[in-house]
DNA sequence: GCTGTATCCCCCAATTTGGGGGATTTTTAA
DNA sequence: TTAAAAATCCCCCAAATTGGGGGATACAGC
């Protein structure tokens, strides 16, 4: 039986383009093709597409919030982003909504086939840039303010550990977990846990 | 003037060859070729190396920890991990250590040539095979314990928030709160907020 | 000498946290 | 339909944590 697919892209051009290529591989089954997510979601549960594309940009509810509806309803559900705008932070973000992969805008018919069927087989079709992208998005930033004592305190903050905690697995004193964590507060102009590993995490002085 | 490289690779052969390799391209002035990470930091300020091509499995200090150190000396120094096995725990951890680009083990000499360009104009070479398994590294698990709420909550306490705030955030109140950590402690068989998030990282549960 | 880093100490008060007991409603699954 | 799971809220308690303030010493680099 031939594969249900569903698209959600909002330029009409586009999404036409995609229906009659699909289409003419005589592969897949394209159940619909929508302009917006919220139109897609409403027929969601008589479509049950195996395969969703979609579109990031879209008007109104964008793709990641998309993915991660579809994804939360039908878990087994591939959803395919339809990208031309290579922005690592959108795509790191579908990639944890739970994209299967990445379909470039401008590609040709057997691209695309070649793309689903990848992800069909369970693997993650996506360009090198794009891997690149996201694999670059977690080099750490050198210009950091924080001293590498003052980085290695704010990591293990990151993880949950409470100031004894780190002092022990440092080899150091509570008091002077608590000095390194006054100073990074008075560096990045914060009095909190949670407000110092937003301004060091947005700016890659921290991994995770 | 030639760009300066040192390799650090255990086996003699392959150590070799790629001295051989880089040599006979004339492009490059091969410094020095180590067997161990030690051997090499001992001469690192010597040697001044702009790329270095470090094996990931060596004897006594791998090459992880070794990235971490030369780019802690040399932040401006390019290193090129050579592998073979392609163990995406290994390669992530070489990427936060630092690592500029991937090499495969078996590559030939234009091959090698074009991945040391590459990161030298400040690309990120790697095989879409690589770059795959660490973007498949940021998937979900999905047969987490955690209810929805539940990992909502996870989520928010690795990113440093108390308990208060996230009740703000998602609109509960503080006991709610409370209820759901409670819960996500009993599930995880744990009693602090680091055993909860090591726990629920490892599986993947959450995303940092 | 000054600045930055790393280490340690004290005080204080508010907040947080973990553990224990409950409770209700809604949603989901058997 | 009935039971389980999830989500919500409340109380009590005591220990631990946290943030802010004030110090101090030592060691590096400029």
């Amino acid at each position: 039986m031939k594969k249900k697919i569903i698209i959600i892209e909002d330029i009409a051009a586009i999404r036409e383009g995609f229906v009659a290529a699909l289409q003419s591989t005589g592969k897949y089954s394209v159940i619909n093709a929508y302009d917006s997510c919220e139109a897609a979601l409403v027929n969601l549960h008589t479509d049950e597409p195996d395969v969703v594309l979609m579109d990031i940009e879209l008007p109104g509810m964008d793709g990641i919030e998309g993915t991660a509806r579809i994804k939360k309803e039908f878990a087994n559900c591939i959803v395919l982003i339809i990208t031309v705008l290579e922005d690592s932070e959108k795509v790191f973000q579908s990639l944890c909504a739970g994209a299967g992969g990445y379909i470039v805008k401008n590609s040709n018919i057997e691209n695309i086939d070649q793309t689903i069927d990848e992800a069909l087989r369970g693997g993650a079709p996506m360009s090198l840039s794009i891997a690149k992208m996201v694999v670059e998005s977690f080099r750490r930033e050198p210009n950091s303010p924080l001293s590498e004592r003052e980085t290695e305190v704010l990591q293990a903050i990151a993880s949950g550990k409470s100031y004894s905690k780190i002092a022990q697995e440092i080899f150091v004193s509570k008091e002077t977990v608590r000095t390194h964590i006054k100073n990074i507060y008075r560096k990045l102009e914060v009095s909190s846990k949670a407000e110092a590993l937003r301004i060091a995490n947005k700016n890659k002085w921290v991994n995770y």
